[in-house]
DNA sequence: CGGGATCCGAGATGATACTG
DNA sequence: CAGTATCATCTCGGATCCCG
C-alpha cells in the first residue's frame, strides 16, 4: 500500500498515481466482472506483455486495489481480483467508458 | 481529430488514449474552470516542461478536447480552454477525483 | 509571452529464454 | 501455468537554444 506522505495533494493526481499507464484501467475492466487468471488476462488483453502485466498487477496489489490468490496447486494456478477498495474504482472506470463511448460517436 | 479508424474497439480503451499519460487531466481540471494562457498554466501545474505541455495541448486540440484561441496580440497572448466535446469528460474527471479523494481517507 | 526545434537520458515497454 | 531474468527498444518527458 502506498503511504500517505507519497500521495499527491490533488485527489485527480491520486487517481492518475494509482490508474495511470497504458494498461491498469483494462485491467480493472475485465477484473470487475470476476477474477481471472494470470494467462488468461494476458490472452485477453492481446498485446500486453508478461512483465509488464506481472508489473502492474504487482502495484495494483500494493496500492490495494487487487487482491492475488494462489491457489498453491500444481500446475500452479493463481487468480487476480478485484478488492472492495478496487471496486471503488468502477463508477470512474463506467464514467470513462461513458466518455469513450460518446467520443466515438462523435467522432465518427 | 482522430480518425475513427484509429480509436480502440473498447470505450475505456478509448478514453485512454484521449487522456493517458501524467498531465492531461489535470490539465483539464484547471482548465474546467476557465481558459487559461499558457504561462499561467505552466507555472500552475508545476513540474511540467514547456515541451510536454506543449505537445499535451497539441494533442488534446487534435482529439478535439481543447480550443486554442490566439489573440493575436504583442506581446502574445494565447488562451486554451475545453471544448464542448472536452466537457463532456468533466464528470468522468469528478469521479476520477472521488475516487482519489476516498483511496486517501483510507489509506491515512 | 508563447511557443518551435533539437538533443538526450530515464524509465516504460517489449521480446526471448528459462524455471518450479 | 505462472511466473523470473535478461536484454533490447522505444516513447515520454526534460534541458537547452532559438524566434517573432
Amino acid at each position: 500500500m502506498k503511504a500517505k506522505e507519497e500521495l499527491p495533494e490533488c485527489p485527480v493526481a491520486t487517481a492518475v498515481a494509482l490508474i495511470g499507464g497504458k494498461w491498469k484501467l483494462l485491467i480493472i475492466r475485465n477484473l470487475r466482472v470476476r477474477p481471472w487468471r494470470f494467462n488468461e488476462l494476458r490472452r485477453d488483453l492481446e498485446g500486453i506483455s508478461q512483465k509488464v502485466l506481472t508489473d502492474s498487477l504487482r502495484q495494483m496489489e500494493d496500492d490495494g486495489l487487487v487482491f492475488r490468490h494462489d491457489y498453491g496447486e500444481n500446475p500452479p494456478r493463481v487468480e487476480y481480483g478485484l478488492t472492495e477498495l478496487g471496486r471503488q474504482m468502477i463508477p470512474a472506470m463506467d464514467s470513462l467508458a461513458d466518455f469513450g463511448a460518446y467520443y466515438k460517436t462523435i467522432v465518427s
